[in-house]
DNA sequence: AAGCGTATCAACCGCGGATAG
DNA sequence: CCTATCCGCGGTTGATACGCT
């Protein structure tokens, strides 16, 4: 993890021998305390000693007649900001325990990106440490294609949103018609909150969101990303299959004669396939499976929710922005991405194209924006409404299973049938395959029914990495389990999502992930790990970085 | 060993809310 | 009610360390 203290404290030390005081930053601008140049930059230990004796004698607040008292050359807010990330007494140092990380990851998916309420809530931790890490963390899950939050996380989200909902629906009735008034001008929350199928108790009714505006809302919930752990699940399940095989079998070359083949429906005006042969495959356990061609960290970083900040990391997604961020890109970039023989983008190119998320194969018959602007996101759903019912009964038949909430989903919102009538499977709402596997991610106690917690959890922190079925707990290979072809045959997967395991998951994911996986799959590739991954097209460093963001050994 | 890319962390910037005058 | 100031927050940037080739 994070050798905080070691590091800083090196830094630190290098930056206050190059910024001595006698080469002081001059500020260029100005502040409220009239002109006088104010330094910037790293502060020195004399800087430090001077600010604390001050807090000390006069305590905290009144930062800018710190400048004024102490002689120091520092603004008021560099003052408190140093103090308060610094030198406060009560800071905790050193890198965050398992404990915090858990907790920082649940608080992120209650709160978002409100570091302060987060630290508020972690004692001796600042702001700027929580956000630091969550960003370091957000990059490393992102880049390793594996999701935000864990799903255990993800679902006690939605577990507290859907008896928030509960909560307001008895309490106001239409808690949708009180939010569209407010935003009538775009008519969001009937086009976004309810054709998206988010889960509608996280958006509406959240207590931590509810002190969000809807038009701030509204981005991030448009988008998959981030939360996509349990955003997805809350998603049409005919959404979430669509979206994947659209995605991934153009690119796919055939190996397999194992798995189902699929061929595009020619009626089909989004090209999608279909099976022509029955749904079955043999079931094999082989954690070592790899999946190569289509490499599971292309899969699942393909709609990986990058946004370099970490703004992106609300509850619900916000991975589209109003506004552009500072990561911007290219029309070439996208142009190149929506061309339907164009490849997956590399994951290099992912923190560009998930800017974008509107913008991602726009090439279909319903027009989608190219641009992130919310009143594109909001013309687009529009005419996706209108573009197709195509897709709702057909796809019935194949998404239905893909559903790791299937179950739940009798039980769920309204806002599903909206997912049926939008039918577009290219939708800038998509969501990464990777949503499909962490849904299906054995979790402790994990299935929509709440079962009890596994015991066997990895050690500290990650405890949603781990199996369980029937009361069976299977954790011989936790991260395995994050690996689709492992998740295929895992009973666990089969119980899941309600079918028995002779039925045809595995087809159903070989058409997703393409007929490479089914070739490895089929091969039975007995590798280790280690070259298991290379083969898949998971390099080791990438397989490391799991490894190094999930904490546990990849030969467990 | 050098060069390059990435990770990490500290600090800055700009914005917005709260409050005082 | 308006304006100025303070303060805090969240996003972003820049510097350094580190690892890989």
């Amino acid at each position: 993890m994070i050798e905080m203290t070691s590091d800083s404290d090196k830094r630190k030390a290098a930056r206050c021998r190059k910024n001595s005081p006698d080469a002081e930053e001059v500020s260029s601008g100005g502040n409220s305390s009239g002109g006088s140049c104010l330094k910037k930059g790293p502060w020195t230990s004399a800087e430090d000693a001077i600010l604390v004796e001050y807090v000390t004698k006069h305590g905290e607040g009144n930062w800018n007649a710190v400048q004024k008292h102490s002689g120091l050359s520092r603004c008021g807010k560099s003052c408190r900001l140093r103090w308060a990330n610094h030198l406060r007494p009560d800071l905790k140092k050193g890198s965050f325990t398992p404990e915090e990380e858990n907790r920082i990851i649940e608080l992120h998916a209650k709160m978002g990106n409100k570091w302060a309420r987060m630290a508020a809530e972690l004692p001796g931790r600042t702001d700027n440490e929580i956000k630091n890490y969550w960003n370091t963390r957000i990059k490393r899950l992102l880049r390793a294609g594996l999701p935000i939050y864990p799903p255990s996380v993800s679902r006690q989200a939605r577990n507290d949103s859907q008896q928030s909902e509960e909560m307001m629906t008895c309490q106001s009735g239409d808690i949708h018609h009180s939010e569209s008034s407010d935003t009538n001008s775009f008519q969001i929350p009937d086009v976004e909150f309810k054709n998206l199928g988010l889960d509608q108790g996280y958006i509406n009714c959240s207590p931590a969101l509810l002190d969000i505006a809807p038009t701030n809302l509204l981005p991030k919930a448009v988008s998959s990303s981030n939360s996509y752990g349990f955003m997805f699940s809350s998603l049409n399940p005919h959404k979430r299959l669509r979206e994947v095989d659209s995605q991934f079998h153009v690119n796919v070359p055939s190996t397999s004669n194992t798995f189902p083949k699929f061929e595009r429906h020619e009626d089909d005006p989004f090209g999608r396939l279909v099976p022509v042969q029955p749904l079955w495959s043999p079931p094999i356990y082989d954690p070592d499976l790899n999946i190569n061609g289509t490499s599971a960290i292309d899969v699942l970083g393909s709609h990986a929710p990058i946004n370099g900040n970490s703004s992106s990391s609300e509850p619900v997604s916000e991975a589209m922005k109003l506004e552009l961020p500072s990561l911007q890109y290219s029309a070439s970039q996208v142009g190149s991405w929506a061309t339907p023989s164009s490849p997956l983008p590399s994951l290099e190119s992912v923190d560009t194209l998930i800017q974008s998320p509107l913008s991602e194969h726009t090439q279909s018959n319903c027009p989608s924006p190219r641009s992130s602007g919310l009143l594109e996101a909001i013309v687009y759903e529009s005419q996706s409404l209108k573009c197709s019912n195509y897709n709702s009964h057909q796809q019935g038949l194949d998404t239905s299973v893909m559903a790791g909430d299937v179950v739940e989903s009798s039980s769920r919102n309204v806002c599903e049938p909206k997912w049926d009538a939008c039918g577009d499977p290219i939708s800038p709402l998509s969501h990464s395959a990777a949503s499909v596997f962490v849904e299906f991610t054995p979790v402790s106690g994990g299935s929509s029914s709440d079962e009890p917690q596994s015991a066997e959890t990895i050690p500290g922190k990650f405890d949603w990495i781990s199996a369980e079925s029937d009361g069976k707990k299977d954790v011989s290979c936790p991260l395995e389990y994050l690996r689709p072809d492992a998740l295929l045959d895992s009973y666990w997967f089969s119980h899941r999502i309600g079918r028995s395991k002779d039925e045809s998951i595995t087809g159903d994911f070989g058409a997703l992930l393409g007929d490479d996986f089914s070739y490895e799959h089929k091969q039975g590739s007995a590798l280790p790990c280690d070259e298991s991954n290379q083969s898949s097209g998971l390099g080791t460093s990438t397989w490391d970085t799991i490894c190094g963001v999930y904490p546990f050994s990849k030969n467990d």
